[in-house]
Order: structure tokens, then C-alpha cells, then sequence
DNA sequence: CTTAATCAGACCGAATCAGTCCGATTAAGG
DNA sequence: CCTTAATCGGACTGATTCGGTCTGATTAAG
């Protein structure tokens, strides 16, 4: 029930480039010095995210990285998902995925679909443009009531 | 960004707790066989649940387990931090741990206190009660759509 | 063509987790 | 009152995954 420190990590890069964004091409070098993350990690996240389609790299001397897609269309969910893989809570709830050997008397399995699809959606209602604003407010704050 | 087998097992183990509540007490062997769970540890999640407060268990020949409360009143959450700790996806969430460095420029720590209680009330608002329905309906249905 | 700077993938150590085993405790039966 | 049996409780071991680092392939500029 913890996220991992990779996509912890990879969240706050992409928040950090989606500030380069309107400058133009960023360096994992720089993102590494302005977040405070060591930079083999920060390369690693690069390609992890350039890989997931979040990010566009570019090599050679003088390229760098910038946001493959607007800052209000990238979600914590996409970032998420491209670190960790697709977000399931539990075995079953990926599809294909037929470990489980209760899944037979399952009663529990149809409930965390739901639950899966309802902490999905939460991650998925915030994007980078929402992370740009100090002061966080948005449509699932009503859940929070 | 996935539960541990162990929480994945708990909520199975007390759902079939929660069947033979009305019944009186059981073992942990008879849960293992109905669910499945190897027996070593459908005991060890016993022995993690009755510390946590959702289980009552009773010790000698002829002792064994039965729900602390009703069915109605334990939740996924209580169940799941019962196992695992505290629900917290990022180390800044919990209070009193400081581990990560970036905290003093991090702009998304205040956002991720938000997702956190809005996964936290998903869990919280599916009850062993919820979970003995086949049919999954309650009132986070509406934030899926 | 050489050089330099970048991303991308492969490798290694460490921590956590799943699983198993054995001991402490307690009620029932003789 | 003692023995027996059945249970929970905690401690140990092996394995998998994760976090982190390093080196190599690629590319544009000089």
C-alpha cells in the first residue's frame, strides 16, 4: 500500500520538467541539481519515463528532454503506471494475470475492481498542472469530505 | 502501488471470519482450509489481525477466533493497516518521518496528502458487511463513473 | 573526423516480504 | 490434581523485488 521511491521520485521530476517546459529542452543533469535526486537515478527515471511516452529525449551533445505531452494532460497515474507498470492492488484485478488460486470461492475479487477503479481515478484527477499550483484544490477534494 | 499478498490474504481470511461470526468460534485451521490459505500463514495473519484489534481469540483446546466487532464496523482499511501499518503511499505522509530531504522544496508533498485521504476513505467505506455481498454497490459507486 | 555530452540498458547490493517452524498458553478430560 | 491435546503467539530462514550505481551506445557540434 506504498508507493515505491522510484515513482515518488519520478513524480517529482516530471513536476520539476514541466517547469523547463516553456524554456524549451532540459537535462536530466539539471533536474537531478534543481530536485535534489541523485542523477543516476534521475537518469533512470528519464528513461523510464521517455519509454512510457511521458517524456521526449533527445541525444547527443547539446539535447536533452521536455514534456512529450501539455502539462494538464500528464496524471499522476500516467507517471505511476510508467514507473511501476499498470496500477493493480491485487493479482486478480490485472487482466491475464489468473495466479491466484482462491479466485474460484473469490467473494472478495468483484470488490476490488471497484476499489482498484475508485484509487485509479483519484490518481488519474491529478495532473501536473494541478502539482504547478500550491494551493490544492480540485474536483476530488469533495471526496475528501 | 500494490497490496502485499499478506493484506490480499487478510481481507480474505476475515471475510471468511466474518461468515461464521454469527456460528461462534473458529480456528484458524478450519479458515485455512475454506480459503485456502496455507496454514502457517492464515496463523500468522491471526496472530497479526488479533494484535490489530479486529480479531478476539481465545487460546487453550477448544479456544479460537472470532470477530471483535461487528461485520458492519471493520473495514478494508482497518484490516489492511492492521497488517501493514499505517496507510500511507509517500514517506512525507506520515507524521513524524522526515526521511526524505526534498521536503523543504517539494511542491507535491501537500497534494499527496490529499490523494492519501481520498484512497484512505475508498478503503475505509467498504465493510466486511459490504464484502459478504456478491453484488458490489455502496456510495463510492458514484466516483467511478 | 574528433570530441564531448547525452540517453539507454545492464549489473550488483540491500532491504523487505512471503512462508515455515517451534515454543508458550490454556481448557478439557481422566 | 495431573495429564493431555489443541490452540495462539513470536522467532527464524529463504527468496523475490527494489533501490542504486556503473558502464556502454548514440548523436550533434566543432
Amino acid at each position: 500500500m506504498r508507493l515505491s521511491s522510484m515513482a515518488d521520485y519520478a513524480v517529482v521530476t516530471m513536476q520539476a520538467a514541466a517547469q523547463h517546459c516553456g524554456g524549451a529542452r532540459t537535462s536530466a543533469t539539471q533536474l537531478a541539481e534543481e530536485t535534489g535526486i541523485p542523477l543516476p537515478t534521475t537518469q533512470k527515471l528519464v528513461s523510464l519515463l521517455s519509454r512510457g511516452g511521458l517524456l521526449k529525449s533527445v541525444r547527443g551533445a547539446g539535447g536533452g528532454i521536455q514534456l512529450a505531452r501539455p502539462a494538464a494532460a500528464i496524471s499522476l497515474a500516467d507517471i505511476i503506471e510508467a514507473v511501476e507498470g499498470p496500477i493493480a492492488m491485487t493479482a486478480c484485478v490485472e487482466h491475464g494475470k489468473q495466479d491466484c488460486a482462491l479466485e474460484a470461492s473469490c467473494q472478495v475479487k468483484p470488490h476490488w475492481a471497484i476499489v482498484n477503479s475508485v484509487i485509479r481515478d483519484a490518481l488519474a484527477d491529478v495532473s501536473l498542472a494541478t502539482l504547478a499550483n500550491p494551493e490544492p484544490v480540485s474536483a476530488i477534494e469533495s471526496a475528501t469530505a
